[in-house]
DNA sequence: GATCGCGCATGACGGCGGTCATACGGCCCG
DNA sequence: CGGGCCGTATGACCGCCGTCATGCGCGATC
C-alpha cells in the first residue's frame, strides 16, 4: 500500500487547499480513488466533445481552455496551481465544451466524477467550493465578453497583462514582474487578434519600455503608463 | 389571506414548470415567501453592482442581463418565461455582475435569498435545476465568446437569428417564424457591433429577402440561405 | 395640427487590423 | 555542419466596419 505513487499521492492530497481541511477518514478515501497524472507541455488533457468522466485538480503547472472557432481559437481561461479544471462539464456529465491543454510541464490530480459526486454530497465545504469556482469562471467570461467587442487590440492586450499582474505579478526594484511564459500566439488567443498584430502591440511596447519580454518572464516597469495604454483606447 | 395578491400568486406557482412539482405542503409554504412584480417595458430589474437578495423567476414577458463596456453595451442573454436569472450572484451573494432589463410589459416572481437557499437544501430537484442553469449559461457564454472573434458582422447577425429560430422559431408556410420585437439597437449589442452596422446587415437582408422584418416579429424565408451566408465569411 | 423625439435608413470617410509575403535567429535532428 | 521547422519580427495592402452626418416616417404630447 506505501507504493511510490501512494505515498506521493498522500502528499499532495495533505498540500492542496481543497483537501488538506477534509477530514482525515474522508481524506483516507479519497487517497484510494484519486490518482496522478503527469503530463508534459503542449498534452491535451481532454478534447472538445469528450465525456467529462474525471475532475481534474491542478497540482502544479498551468492549463489553458481552448474553444476552437472557424476563424482560430479563444483561450477562454488559463487555471494554475489549485484550481479545478472542467468542473462543471463533469458535474453535468455533459461533453467538455473546449479543449484542455497544459502549458508547462504539470502535475494533475484526477478523481473519478462518481467519487467526487460523492464527495460533495457529504462535504459541504465541497459543494460550496465548486460553486464559488462556477462564479468566478462566469463572471471572468463575461468579462472578457464585455472587453473583447469594441475595444482595440492594444487596449486588450494591456487589459491582459494587467490582469495577470493582479493575479500572479511579484514586486521587484524593476517594477511588476510576472513569470510566465506566453508565446505571442497565446497572447493573440487570449485577446481574440491575430499573431501578427500581437506581436507588433508587444515588440513596440519593448522598444517603448512598457513592457518587456524576457526570456521566462514579462516585465511592466511602470504599471499606471500602462493603464494609460489601455484608457487612451477606452474613451472611444 | 385570500386577497387577489395571493390568489394570483397561488395560480402562477401553479403553472410555473420549476414549482409545479414541488410537494404541495413545501408549495404553501413559497406562497407565503415570494412575491409578484410587475415591470413595464425598459424597467431595470437591477443594476451591475447591486447586491442580490432575491431570485427572481420570469412568469411572462423577457428579460435582458446587459454588460456595460465602456465602448457600448452587450447584451449577454436574453431570458424568457419561465427561466430564472440572476441565480448565481444570489447564491453567493455576490454583486451582480450585470445589469438586467425588461424588454417587454412583464411579470416577474422574486424569492428571498434565503429562502430559495433552503428550498436548495430541501429539496434536489432544485439543486439540479440550478446547476443546469449553470451550465447552460456557461455554455452558451462561451460560444458567444468563440463566435464574437474574428468573424465579420453578418456571419454573427446570422447566427444571431439563426439560434433565435431553433429556440423559439415556428414553422409557416411562408418560412419560419420568430415572434419577438427586437430593435436595431438591441441586435447590435446582441452581436457586438454598432447600431448603423446592424441596421445596414439587416436592411440589405430585407431588399434581398433572406430575413424579412415585420412589426411584431422576424420571417426566414429560407433558412439555408441564411446559413449560408453565415458560412460565407467563416471560412476564413 | 405643429412640434418633438425616437427608431430606421443611407451615404461618405478614414483607420484599425486582418491577410499575405518575406526575413531572421534559435533549436532539433539527421 | 547544413537543412528544416518554429517563433518572432516587419512591411505593404486593402477591406470591413466604426464614426459622423443627414434625412425620413411614425407615434406621442400638448
Amino acid at each position: 500500500m506505501t507504493s511510490p505513487h501512494a505515498e506521493r499521492l498522500h502528499q499532495v492530497l495533505a498540500s492542496l487547499p481543497l483537501f488538506k481541511d477534509l477530514p482525515p477518514p474522508m481524506r483516507g478515501r479519497v487517497e484510494g480513488m484519486a490518482t496522478l497524472l503527469e503530463a508534459a507541455k503542449g498534452d491535451e488533457l481532454w478534447h472538445a466533445g469528450d465525456t467529462a468522466e474525471h475532475l481534474t485538480v491542478i497540482v502544479s503547472g498551468r492549463v489553458k481552455v481552448v474553444r476552437h472557432a472557424d476563424t482560430g481559437d479563444v483561450i477562454l481561461e488559463i487555471f494554475t496551481a489549485g484550481e479545478t479544471v472542467g468542473a462543471v462539464a463533469v458535474y453535468n456529465r455533459v461533453p467538455y465544451p473546449a479543449t484542455a491543454i497544459t502549458m508547462e510541464p504539470s502535475l494533475l490530480l484526477r478523481l473519478p466524477r462518481r467519487d467526487w459526486l460523492d464527495l460533495i454530497e457529504h462535504d459541504p465545504g465541497f459543494s460550496r467550493g465548486m460553486m464559488l469556482e462556477l462564479t468566478r469562471l462566469n463572471t471572468a467570461l463575461t468579462r472578457k465578453l464585455a472587453a473583447m467587442h469594441g475595444t482595440r487590440v492594444d487596449a486588450r492586450v494591456a487589459g491582459l497583462f494587467l490582469s495577470l499582474a493582479e493575479r500572479m505579478g511579484r514586486e521587484t526594484p524593476d517594477g511588476t514582474e510576472i513569470p510566465i511564459v506566453l508565446s505571442r500566439q497565446e497572447i493573440a488567443e487570449l485577446v481574440g487578434t491575430t499573431v501578427e498584430s500581437a506581436i507588433r502591440v508587444m515588440s513596440r511596447w519593448n522598444r517603448e519600455g512598457l513592457l518587456i519580454t524576457a526570456r521566462d518572464r514579462f516585465v511592466i516597469p511602470d504599471r499606471d503608463k500602462l493603464k494609460a495604454e489601455a484608457n487612451v483606447a477606452d474613451e472611444g
